[in-house]
DNA sequence: TTGAAAGCGATACCAT
DNA sequence: ATGGTATCGCTTTCAA
């Protein structure tokens, strides 16, 4: 629009401009406009508007380091693609955006060097990490601990981690899938399990085998997969075309159930859900297509979400000393790919 | 682990400490640090194994601060939900990480306050900001040229405006998808584009439709339908209830060919390809599965973050003035929601 | 080449 | 309640 060109960095409103403009000392600037320090109200007013019309805004780097709290909020990144990863870091970045925190995004790629992760996220002063998904240790938790670093486990149960934990009360959601197909006339169970995730997987299954056992079910056949689709589709094949094809099959992960329904009809020609019901967990969007009809478990992902920013913003104070665990409850969704219910 | 409880907060190691240590001045270790800096190989070296005996992490907030550079690339998270979002956000995160940059979301959902969104990106400082999907505006995009954050635009192509552009040529894309429809004995054309985008969405239905009437055929009936499975599903039953049902739909997105799928098959009774071809953009994973095998124009999406990424460097010293457009070729992915090809 | 000292732009402590 | 000043941990002149 204007044909003038910039020739020199534009020079950045500081807190000391407008304490100039304002007539009063740079001190008073930044309390005026930190809600928690006291100021006569007339005072603030007077800055507050002349920050207004400096077009002022303060520096949060600058911030970050006389206050050693950043309001950056780390969250490790992970292999499995998937829409709900990034419905949820929607979620994330929204709620973060309403609490005053930014979110940072830290690569933890399979084969990740994850100490130099650790680095990073030492190196920019995370007030807090959020880690969500399998592509994180134990171990790397426990490193974080002890650099201080609270951490958030998201979605995924690991026993006495060093972190406050986020997460799907698993095995109450295994009972009630396996619940679901028996009460659907299934007669011979498969579970298809994660192989990278020995935590919120196994109770998973075990919520599952454990409402079998209680009725007097052997118990199921059990695969192991990766989180994809790919691999859901061929354990899917080692099931079906195994001594015993089963034909009930709970997946650990939406993203397997799609391709163990695949293979079943476009490898196998099997119908579903009149030769087999599958069932997920998560209630991914794909799940919700035409094509698949998805019956699956959902996380309330907004109240999961909602907890963790609650946690977040108690520990921008007070840094925390006790983890937690946090269980939110799962529901059934109801659609296709599971027989109809006994009335 | 340990029994002690950690009572005062750890002290981090600072340049200070490893100066000390290595006998030489703060300012020393600064420039061992910094590979650009000269510095006699001994004393660095000396420096260095310093710094790696005190576990020594340079604080990126203070460098930032002192530097006004502070590594921190801003991205805007759009709504549209899809795994390919998910996709490039891990790939960015990769790449940066590998280049010493760091990725911060910046949350732009409709309705969102661009302005407060702006601030943000000012407050923390963010070196440049990476714009991808079509949640923002020109405008926008304006206004953080004034405010001199170089930005990327990526994906889209907005015609003249402040941005370096990094995306697919839509329109050559758009010839490509005409072309093969016409060989594959297309009668009757249909494009499903995006409301919310004029640009990008223009540029592969000219692309289309310039092809098209080159060849002396009709010009193709036009819908218009959200980025979204379930919008891309009612613009198919408008099309194919209405008058002159087409056998051939381009959509301009492949989330939105999903939707055109479902809707032909499981609520119309259609055979895809026999009745209909579909074809998409973007080469989403979900295309591949078996329900889908859809055909659609793949993005060449490592080279184009190859090429932000090397922009971005670029621009970490030197302030960009003149905007350029970087055009990538699409690639025909063919699969099943085609009919085959003349031989 | 290296060291000393001056910022960077806030917060926080100490006075008043 | 407000102002003055030290401080956070670096980078970057300016001297030597």
């Amino acid at each position: 629009m204007s044909s003038e060109e910039d020739q020199r960095p534009l020079k950045r409103i500081t807190s000391i401009d407008v304490a100039k403009r304002a007539g009063v000392s740079q001190s008073t600037v930044s309390r005026a406009l930190n809600p928690n320090s006291k100021l006569s109200p007339a005072l603030r007013e007077k800055v507050l508007s002349s920050a207004k019309e400096l077009n002022y805004r303060p520096n949060a780097i600058a911030r970050g380091m006389s206050s050693r709290n950043t309001h950056i909020i780390g969250l490790t990144i992970s292999d499995t693609v998937s829409s709900y990863y990034y419905k949820l870091l929607k979620l994330f970045t929204k709620k973060m955006h309403e609490a005053g925190l930014q979110l940072m995004l830290f690569n933890t790629s399979e084969h990740a060097d994850m100490d130099r992760v650790l680095d990073r996220l030492i190196e920019y002063r995370v007030d807090s990490l959020i880690v969500e998904g399998v592509a994180v240790s134990k171990d790397f938790i426990g490193k974080c601990a002890e650099q201080e670093i609270p951490v958030i486990l998201f979605g995924r149960n690991i026993p006495d981690v060093k972190a406050h934990t986020i997460c799907l009360d698993d095995v109450a959601c295994g009972r009630k899938v396996a619940r679901l197909l028996h009460q659907t006339y299934a007669e011979s169970y498969a579970f298809i399990t994660a192989k990278e995730d020995k935590d919120s997987s196994r109770n998973r299954m075990t919520g599952f085998s454990d409402y079998l056992s209680e009725q007097g079910i052997p118990s199921p056949q059990v695969e192991g997969a990766g989180f994809s689709y790919e691999e859901g589709y061929a354990a899917a094949i080692r099931l079906l075309t195994g001594e015993n094809p089963p034909d009930a099959i709970c997946c650990v992960t939406d993203i397997i159930a799609l391709g163990v329904m695949d293979a079943a009809r476009h490898k196998l020609g099997l119908k579903i859900p009149e030769d087999l019901s599958v069932i997920g967990f998560d209630n991914i969007d794909e799940g919700k297509m035409d094509a698949f009809s998805l019956t699956t478990v959902s996380q309330p992902i907004e109240a999961m979400v909602d907890a963790s920013i609650e946690l977040l913003k108690a520990w921008q104070r007070n840094t925390p000393t006790e983890y937690d665990l946090q269980l939110f409850e799962g529901g059934l969704v109801l659609r296709d790919s599971v027989r109809t219910l006994k009335n």
